[in-house]
Parts: structure tokens; C-alpha cells; sequence
DNA sequence: ATGCTATTTATTGTATACAGTAATTCCATC
DNA sequence: GATGGAATTACTGTATACAATAAATAGCAT
């Protein structure tokens, strides 16, 4: 009954129901990439609806975008659920990243300026400040978004798209293979990169974001973890042995 | 082969909803990118709905998916269009393309077997003859369906998916900004880039592959078209010249 | 006749109701 | 006590009804 008036009440709201549906978006997809929302959590409908005042028709449609940009997967009748990387496509993601980011850096030293390597230096800032300040979940995003940035200064923003969701699944990756407390980038090489990039050499920019993607990717533990089906295997084991 | 029998096979008559959906999809998207449905195209939820036999709410979901793919563009509440292409994203297109699929021929040439090779060369078959017999329709998505076989056979299905985009949007380009009559990949062109990949040779097919699409961006007339203006402009010539 | 306003119409946006399916629990049986 | 099966439950899939808005049209005034 309250509940109902409420809603009417609040229901005046032009233009603002598709803002709210960007924001709660916004909010889903940064709860995943900080690794609030682990891979394998369960998103159901109704407790979406209920948390954030919408009809199921709104979430599904903020979920079949998530499902579109692969940050939760869309099992048939089993509803949404955060996804959970392969090792294939923990490959595949830094193996594109490796051609497409690289391969933009020349591009992005050409077109930067003052302004932008300013903008740059700040996010840097930001994301060092926030490590050291034990905020691992912001520092996560502001991670990705500095390589989304970067991206951006290119000029293309078809290419700047990608590097988006490869970035956002790169979360996804590294909370399932990284090693706790062990984030992606390196608090330095953020830093070194601009440098770079400012200097207008391309070409060492480019090498650096090799060796910098190289390097994550190297620090990942590329175990695929069953769910329950380790203790499963240790019975085996036992039968095995008689 | 096996695919479609398969396919055909499995009939459990629950399930045909959901592939029903992904027919749909593919029928609109396949009609989209073989230019019977050209840019500016309106596409009104209850004609698509009435033509497919389903409800709006299906197609809503499908819209949304060919509009994060860009190939429907969703304005606020006016509906669906097929996208008409600025110039601007014409050039991000062939720009993200010339990156990501020459970047992607080393690995191909690594990859590719026999087998493989005779099914490109299958393909390429295929479009020449479609050309041939003026099924235009078809020997464009054929065109656009090499490039993406190609792509996967890289074994990185996620720049696989990209480039199936990247070709989607292509073909829309081509509708906009194509010269009449002139598809966008020459017959032979195929055909010579197999021969470099059967032989191993990434470097050449890389470079191959580069002047390939050059030619196609070059062949475009970057020209953007107003909608009704043309006509307001001959206007303004008759009362000019009085 | 033209321009402005009001009404009607066409079309999308959102919620809700209902149906169908997988998961769970409980009971009976071995 | 465990296992198989039936009833219940919880959740998603789909359609439909209703609300809201922009386009089209008609009517009125100047």
C-alpha cells in the first residue's frame, strides 16, 4: 500500500526513467568490475527490481546488456549470474588487448596534449592514492579506466569501445586468476607511460604496454578452479587406490 | 553438415522458442547487412512483431541486441532505424579493421590446415558465383562472411567477434557510401590472400590484407548525405538563378 | 490563406499477470 | 537410513494491458 503510493508518488519522472536505468547500469556493471560482485554471484530478477524501485522489465534489460558485454552470462532458465572466465578467454582478452592497446599508442601520441597527459597524470595519481589507502576496489576501476582513457585519446571510438569491455572483463579475470592483493597494473608504469606518450615516441609507448599487458598477464595463475567438484575427485582418489 | 542436421534433429517443441528468437535475429540482421533493409530504415516494434508471429516484448530484446551491435540505432521515443553511418564511424570502422584483422594474420597463417584453406576457398567460390549471377544481396554477406571465418580461424574468439561487428557495420557503410554496383572486396583478392596463408607466409598475407582494405575505404565517396535538404538545395538553385 | 493551438492518432515505455520450468523439500518405500 | 518420486516452491519467459509522448491533423482566428 505504501509502497504503491510511493511509487506513484514518484512517478511523475519524464525524462529521468531512462537516466535511472543508465545509473543502475552504471551501478551493476561497477559493482562487477570492482569485484564487489564476484564471479559466479547469482543476480536475481526480483531482488534487483526490489533493490533499486523497478519492474523486472527494466533489469532484464540492464542484464541482457551485461550479458551482451560479457560480464554475466545468461543461462537459459537459470536466470543471471556474474561470469566466471575461462582460461581460454582470460587469453584471449589480454591476447586482444595486447594488439588493439599497443597498437593504438602511436595514434594516442600523436594526438595528445598538455591538457590530456595533465588529466593522465591525475588519474594516475588517483589510482596510486587510492592503493595506498587499501581502497583495492576503486583502485581496480581506476585502473581500467585509465586504459579506457587512454583509448579514448586515440580518436577512435570504435576501437576505444572494445578496449572498454576488454578492460571491464579484465576485472572479471583478475579476481578469478590474480593473486590476492596483487593488482593488475603496477603503481609506476601508469606514470612511465605517459611520459612517453607526452614525449610523442609512439613506438617506445608501444613497447611499454606491451611489456606492461606482457606483465599482467604474466602474473596470473591460469588454474581453472571446478566449483564442487574437487571433493569429488578426492574420493576418487581413495576408490582408486583399493 | 553435421550442424544442420543436427539442427533439424532436435525438435523438442519447448525449446523452439528460444532458437525461434535467435532466428529472428539473424533474420533481421542478415537482412540488414544484405542491404534489403537499407539505412534509415524504420522499424516499427508491431510490424515486427506481426510479420515474425511473436510478442513486442521479443522483439524489444532483439532491437536492443542489434543496437548494441550499432547495426540499429534506438532513439528515444521514436523507435528503431537501421543506423545510417557518419562518415567519422566509417573511417573508426576501417581503421579498428586494418588494425585488428591485419594484426591477426601471423596467427592464421600459423593456424591454418588444409582443410581450412579449401573451406575459404570454398567460400570465396561461393561469392564469386554470387556475384556472377547478380544475387548482390548475397554475395555481400558472403563477402563479410570470409573476413569473419578468417578472423576465427586466428583461434581468438573475442577478436573473432569483433571483427564479425566490424564487418556488420561495414556493409552499412558500403550501402551509404559505396558506388553502385561495386561491392566492396574485389573476386580475386580472396583468393590470392589463401595463397599467402596456405604457404605460411603472415607477413605477406598481413600486408596483403592491409592494401585489401585500403582499397575498399579508398573506393568509398566520403560524402555525407542530408535527408530532405538535397531537394530544399535545388529549391534554392531555381530562385537563385532568377 | 497562413499560422497557431487543440485534438486525435500512432507508437513506444513500463508494469504486471500468467504460464512454464528447474530446484527443493518432504514423504513413502525399500 | 538412504533413495526415488511426488508436491511445493521459486524463478524466469512471454504476452498483454495501460500510461505517456511525439507526430499528424483539423479547427479556429487573424
Amino acid at each position: 500500500m505504501s509502497d504503491a503510493q510511493a511509487a506513484l508518488n514518484r512517478r511523475p519522472a519524464e525524462k529521468e526513467g531512462e537516466e535511472r536505468h543508465e545509473a543502475i547500469y552504471r551501478a551493476v556493471s561497477d559493482a562487477i568490475v570492482e569485484q564487489r560482485l564476484k564471479p559466479g554471484a547469482r543476480l536475481r530478477e526480483d531482488a534487483l527490481a526490489d533493490v533499486f524501485g523497478i519492474s523486472r522489465t527494466g533489469i532484464r534489460k540492464i542484464l541482457q546488456r551485461l550479458a551482451l558485454e560479457q560480464l554475466v552470462t545468461l543461462t537459459p532458465r537459470r536466470g543471471a549470474s556474474v561470469t566466471r572466465p575461462t582460461a581460454e578467454e582470460a587469453k584471449d582478452v589480454f591476447d586482444a588487448r595486447q594488439l588493439i592497446e599497443c597498437g593504438l599508442m602511436p595514434d594516442v601520441a600523436c594526438r595528445i596534449g598538455a591538457s590530456e597527459a595533465a588529466e593522465l597524470r591525475e588519474m594516475a595519481h588517483q589510482e596510486r592514492q587510492a592503493l595506498r589507502s587499501g581502497k583495492q576496489s576503486m583502485a581496480i576501476r581506476l585502473s581500467a579506466d585509465f586504459h579506457v582513457r587512454l583509448a579514448q585519446l586515440s580518436g577512435n571510438a570504435t576501437l576505444a569501445e572494445f578496449v572498454e569491455r576488454l578492460c571491464s572483463r579484465s576485472s572479471l579475470i583478475l579476481a578469478v586468476y590474480g593473486h590476492r592483493g596483487h593488482l593488475g597494473c603496477e603503481s609506476h608504469d601508469h606514470d612511465d607511460l605517459i611520459g612517453y606518450l607526452e614525449a610523442g615516441n609512439g613506438e617506445r609507448a608501444k613497447a611499454f604496454m606491451s611489456r606492461h599487458l606482457k606483465a599482467i598477464a604474466a602474473s596470473l595463475s591460469m588454474v581453472e578452479e571446478g566449483e564442487a567438484l574437487p571433493d569429488l575427485s578426492q574420493v576418487f582418489r581413495n576408490y582408486t587406490s583399493q
